[in-house]
DNA sequence: AGTGCGACCCGAACGC
DNA sequence: TGCGTTCGGGTCGCAC
């Protein structure tokens, strides 16, 4: 699944492909991929404008144009991949554009789950969906003192509250499982219920397990690839998340999987109190 | 405001 | 073997 680390990868690789590259055509087979504007509007404006760079907010993609950012947001399955004009239509390429390099770069998304908006640069952080989010992982201004005043109203698991982008970006269900498993505090306990101690072990380690994660080129289980041929590493190095009925790595005892806010979650009950 | 949950998708995994 | 059913993943919108 593209969590903050897979997209880090997508971006680097597609920095190397498509900059200085100008967009001479676009097409759209799913409509919904394009949120906003208009698709109409979306392919009138976009037409001519070069990739002049590529960034990345949380689990934003942020396309660098002339005059817009195009933000895409790969949900679970969205990938980028480069291919010569002409070459066969994948049933799952939703949106197409030409480059003046005879290359296309098409987005494929089999869930058809992914997003994307074109917003003028001068917009771009005062407006939705980049206006909403939280603080990165590694910014200095992530510590203690801010999570308390965010959780304080809490009463949803930590598990779940990890999971909500207007706190932290880029923390996916697989990163949180482990956030939690280092951190050794149970997904079920109540986030206003954290104390210092805690609070501040789930910044370190939030900080450690997605370093990690985007060195590893991000994480590969069921079908995702960030792109055609490229694999993350990061599935290796998990080690509660999809653990089932194996042995802790820390205590030996059973990892077992329950519920959380409706997503699977992975923990120890003897070393997550 | 915080919380809970269905909807969006469809391939893979599962059950029979 | 084949076929029907369930699951999962991030986010949003809606109801309470």
């Amino acid at each position: 699944m593209p969590e903050l680390p897979e997209v880090e990868t997508v971006k680097e690789t597609l920095k190397r492909q498509i900059l200085n590259n100008r967009i001479v055509g676009v097409k759209v087979h799913y409509a919904k991929t394009i949120e906003f504007p208009s698709v109409e509007e979306f392919k009138k404006q976009i037409i001519n404008q070069t990739f002049i760079d590529i960034k990345r907010r949380g689990k934003w993609l942020m396309f660098e144009l002339n005059d817009y950012y195009l933000l895409s947001h790969l949900r679970m399955e969205g990938k980028y991949n480069i291919k010569d004009i002409g070459d066969e239509l994948d049933k799952h390429e939703h949106v197409v554009f030409t480059l003046d390099n005879n290359k296309e770069l098409r987005y494929k998304d089999v869930r058809k789950f992914g997003k994307m908006h074109l917003i003028l640069k001068d917009d771009i952080y005062n407006r939705l969906p980049l206006k909403a989010l939280g603080l990165e992982p590694n910014d200095k201004e992530l510590t203690v003192k801010y999570l308390k005043d965010k959780y304080k109203n809490k009463s949803l698991p930590i598990k779940t509250v990890l999971l909500d982008q207007q706190i932290i970006v880029g923390i996916g269900n697989i990163y949180a499982d482990e956030i939690l498993f280092l951190s050794s505090i149970n997904p079920l306990k109540q986030s206003k219920k954290l104390t210092k101690k805690e609070l501040q072990l789930i910044i370190d380690n939030t900080k450690i397990v997605l370093e990690k994660a985007i060195k590893a080129g991000g994480t590969t289980i069921r079908s995702y690839t960030s792109s055609e041929g490229v694999h993350g590493k990061f599935q290796h190095e998990l080690l509660v998340h999809g653990k089932e009925g194996k042995p802790c790595p820390k205590c030996n005892d059973t990892i077992v999987k329950i519920k959380v806010g409706g997503r699977g979650t992975y923990y120890c009950r003897k070393c997550q109190k």
